[in-house]
DNA sequence: CATGCTATCGTTAGCAT
DNA sequence: AATGCTAACGATAGCAT
């Protein structure tokens, strides 16, 4: 059951896809009922289907009306403003990917340049082996642990100090 | 973590309730380009909420219009017809759990009639002690256990016969 | 073709940072 | 407040009837 991950595109057979809208129509509506019940919003949805000569509204077709009045009455600029649309959606989801992407990069960097220091300090490794940028990078990792270091010393002085008293 | 089952009602506190807006939010545009994308539907979806002047419009301002405008064309008469409200949307929710539960009740009366039966052939249980409905209804659970017995002879008689050729 | 089932996957409430 | 995390819950794809 669902073994391969639905891939997101126009389903090609017939009856699978029209299985597949009624399953989701049903769940979207609900959904949008619980978020309006929840959050005491207003909206609404509209669906086209092929299935039915008249689109699926939601919550009805008075409560439909208010909310589109008021759509329909901001001008055409106001609209543009604030409005979310399919390219913005998805830019920002790539940005977001990529901004984790780099983060993860960044950390793997660390833990590399950290071995590759323990390394060094136990011999396996020589400095004379590495690249400019391997040593740059080890030294900013050298810079944080001697940090560390200088901070675990301080503490270490003051609960002498706290003992003294 | 969702210990207590979410209850289908306004959330009194304010920063609760506008941290699961915005998650719901997220959740439902997903749903909607998901819907869009899979079953090639015309959609659109239009929120409006206290946290933002304009409301959030999906797929786009011109492709929320294009449906809009499909919509807004339709009479009001031919409109309600195929309309699916809030409060019919219930009724049929609760229609179908009712026709659930009833299902489940004849089920179980039945497993009742039987475990019954079985108490009576075992002298368990009298048949004077019973009302007239649970009579009534043992007999039938008896008819059909003697359905399963005449099935059951009539394919031993055929396995017999078959072994006979 | 519609409906029901359920393993699997996606969504999200509550918490932590 | 906003963001990230994850256990728990809800939605649903594929199948059976």
């Amino acid at each position: 059951m669902t073994r391969n991950k639905v891939k997101l595109e126009y389903i090609a057979n017939d009856s699978a896809r029209k299985a597949t809208f009624k399953k989701r129509k049903k769940g979207l509506l609900k959904k949008v009922e619980e978020l309006t019940t929840l959050c005491g919003v207003d909206a609404c949805a509209i669906i086209y289907s092929p299935y039915d000569a008249r689109p699926e509204v939601w919550p009805s077709q008075i409560g439909a009306r208010r909310v589109l009045a008021r759509f329909m009455n901001l001008s055409q600029e106001e609209q543009e403003k604030k409005m979310l649309d399919q390219e913005t959606y998805l830019r920002q989801r790539i940005a977001k990917a990529s901004q984790q992407l780099e983060k993860i990069r960044d950390e793997n960097r660390e833990r590399e340049m950290s071995e590759l220091m323990h390394q060094c300090l136990g011999g396996v490794t020589s400095l004379e082996e590495l690249s400019l940028k391997d040593t740059m990078d080890l030294c900013l990792v050298a810079d944080k642990t001697l940090e560390l270091i200088d901070k675990r010393i301080e503490f270490l002085h003051k609960t002498e100090e706290d003992d003294d008293d």
